[in-house]
DNA sequence: ATGTCTTTGTGAACGCGTGCACAAAGATGG
DNA sequence: CCATCTTTGTGCACGCGTTCACAAAGACAT
């Protein structure tokens, strides 16, 4: 998973589970392909397959939302369709901007997602003088000198972080005093915010660290101990007989 | 959060729950800034300031990884980052194999996280034979033809997707035939893959919506009703009296 | 209209993760 | 050597999320 939500206690907002609305997304997305294979219902069990879930969780999920359903039958695909784009509040057009653009932003700019659901583009800004005015995916880019006011002139509520980590927090500063709410980080660092503000967080390197941990356990089931006593451990800080340079002891569990 | 891992109930993992093992690479993070600046030692109330994590959650993570700290002093941060190091597999060099070089792929390759942390890209790969040979981030795309001879001659077991979302189940079954068994997935597709393959989701559009959610919460928590009477609402099937077109009846709950 | 069959919606049990609160451990000073 | 102070490590309780299993609801055939 690229993501974790920033501290907020599973605030389940309105009654629906934190859980159940991250995954509302996915059911979309199978409702969707189902849609535009003019699919008129589907059951539980099959749209389960299709997002890789149980069916019973996503029987519960939907029980949230209400009863849409018809026992017997299963899921009306374009009600659902449209119940879960309202509930996620998809029906509305949520105007976007992208503040660092080098190859993360330029991507996340061309990545055409965004505009299928709702989401559009409003602006990419950059610190960097020399960018500004270059087109990227048909949009010049602009100097963060005009960060508020293209926030303010546009409505803008949500930011995306793509800078480099030293840059995201004095940006993240800046979107949320011009009024942006909600804010999805790129960047590798914690981000402070003000209550009211949501952050969430995408972090390939912790993803592929994440794997490398599960890998390591497939691959070292049995060779454990021996790569343990081959690599070189620093000795641990004894504080008492702590003088000469850090040795190449192998450190050792004491008695 | 921009990740979902791909079921496995919670494995835990030799017993390090899963939720823990997902927060090392933050602790880890943090440890090596206060590693440069050659601090010598921190307290689990500064490391999880510093992680945005609550003390106690900390202290019990590094419970499951053994006894590293020193009551009243804190923990070492030198031997800490060896030993999350070594429990996330990082002191061994993992080659990573990025398929499909658009916008995405080649923001991949270009970067520094990976390098940094035992992540050596091999190879980077893409079906489209004019992007053959051509340098991205100082490395010759290849063409998919060779993918498997890529993954067995440079022992890969990590693979990164990054291709549209058609082509991603192909690659991944090429992949995973050929001997990757830990998959990173940026395209929008639910991957299946045979017990024993770890995958992990990066779904930016996903995210959007996730936050689009609570935006929508924030805004119109005293204007809700209102909205949802103005927007047209499909009519809800109703297979007894189904002949017309649909109509553009608001849907109400019927009694 | 009645019976059968399918599929939903949910009550209940269980397990994981979180956070409190405190005892144990060790450092530090006199 | 003893007292005090800091900080770790963890027992415990609580709440969220998941899953099972089944009753209720409706479609459909006869």
């Amino acid at each position: 998973m690229a993501t974790g939500r920033t501290h907020r206690p599973a605030t389940r907002s309105r009654g629906i589970p934190e859980a159940t609305v991250a995954r509302l997304p996915l059911y979309l997305r199978a409702l969707t392909a189902l849609s535009e294979r003019s699919v008129p219902t589907v059951s539980s069990e099959e749209l389960a397959a299709a997002a890789g879930v149980n069916s019973a969780k996503l029987r519960k999920d939907f029980s949230y939302l209400g009863s849409y359903g018809t026992r017997g039958v299963g899921y009306d695909v374009e009600y659902l369709v449209y119940q879960i784009s309202r509930e996620l509040g998809l029906t509305q057009d949520w105007p976007v901007v992208i503040v660092g653009i080098g190859n993360l932003g330029a991507a996340l700019a061309n990545y055409g997602g965004f505009a299928s659901r709702g989401f559009r583009v409003a602006a990419l800004i950059d610190a960097d003088p020399a960018m500004a005015g270059k087109p990227v995916a048909g949009i010049p880019v602009q100097h963060s000198d005009e960060l508020e006011s293209i926030i303010q002139d546009n409505g803008v509520s949500i930011g995306v972080i793509a800078t480099p980590a030293g840059a995201a927090q004095p940006v993240c500063d800046r979107l949320v005093a011009a009024g942006v709410t909600s804010i999805l980080n790129f960047a590798p660092t914690v981000l402070t915010v003000p209550d009211g503000v949501d952050v969430r967080k995408v972090d390939l390197s912790i993803e592929l660290q994440i794997l490398a941990f599960h890998e390591q356990r497939k691959a070292g089931e049995e060779a454990a101990a021996q790569t343990a006593a081959a690599a070189p451990a620093p000795v641990r800080k004894d504080s008492a007989t702590d003088q000469g340079p850090d040795g190449d002891v192998p450190a050792v569990m004491p008695a």
